[in-house]
DNA sequence: AAAAAAGGTTGTATAATACAATTACATTAT
DNA sequence: ATAATGTAATTGTATTATACAACCTTTTTT
């Protein structure tokens, strides 16, 4: 692989999460933990600790208190399943779904101003290898 | 800008971030937060924690920790300013520039597994929109 | 039925971070 | 030239994200 563009995308990749980090801290109500907790269980529909942590990759534990976390705030709600009486389901609540889609629109907002002055082909261009990345990422799922 | 891809770069740009993130936790011997300091001492050569805390757009607290954090393991050292009797330069130690390449090298190997197969083109596209999307975000500080 | 496995929660620990208080020195204003 | 103000840095305290280990309860296996 070319060493320059090797060393490029390092440099920029590390930077860019910095940034997006801190303004996300800087500018959402919604914690990154919760927003990407709360866009699952919009999207893949109602799944117990265990599941939502395979698809994180994250512990079941640190699942478990970000979901108590939610359902405290009242974005998640908590449903015991009936088959089996040790797991529950995470459902996402109507007053999750709003704050979910009004952080998702501040994120909008932000990323649209940054890429404005874009053409068309960048940004999907962008937005490409981007997916591309993941895709990749997802078949080394240990690098 | 088209919403499609406004859309796909949002997604994508949390999953990624989210993936490197987990990723180095689990791979490199150095904390990003260490490895992103001692980059910039090496390319800016000393500095005191005020002006470290500018660049990266930290508390001056935060730095300061890190940088003893640092201290402490013999990656940096910390010089009296012979002008200013309440401030230091830190300067990055052989042995921290040791540490820092033999990390960089990690990342680097890492990244070459994920995008051994992709083109020179998209490798050079894929640096070259990242580092512009950086730029655009250092003109627009607060978003 | 006893043993093992599985879903979840809770205790404890670490890292990154910010804000507030504090220390020690430097600069400015009277 | 001294008092007031400002500045560089550290330290106390708090929060969030995270993991591992211990544990409880229920289910599955032997």
């Amino acid at each position: 692989m070319n060493n320059k563009s090797l060393e490029l995308i390092e440099q920029e990749l590390t930077d860019l999460i910095r940034r997006i980090v801190i303004s996300e801290k800087r500018n959402d109500s919604l914690e990154r933990s919760g927003y990407i907790l709360l866009r699952l269980l919009l999207s893949h529909g109602p799944a117990g600790v265990k599941q939502l942590a395979e698809k994180l990759q994250l512990d079941i534990s640190t699942i478990s208190r970000q979901a108590a976390a939610l359902e405290a705030k009242k974005y998640v709600e908590r449903v015991p399943n009936p088959a089996d009486k040790r797991s529950y389901y995470y459902t996402i609540t109507d007053k999750g779904i709003k704050e979910l889609e009004e952080n998702k629109q501040r994120r909008f907002d932000r990323l649209e101003r940054i890429m404005e002055s874009w053409s068309e082909e960048e940004q999907y261009n962008f937005g490409k290898l981007l997916k591309k990345y993941n895709e990749h990422v997802k078949e080394n799922p240990k690098r």
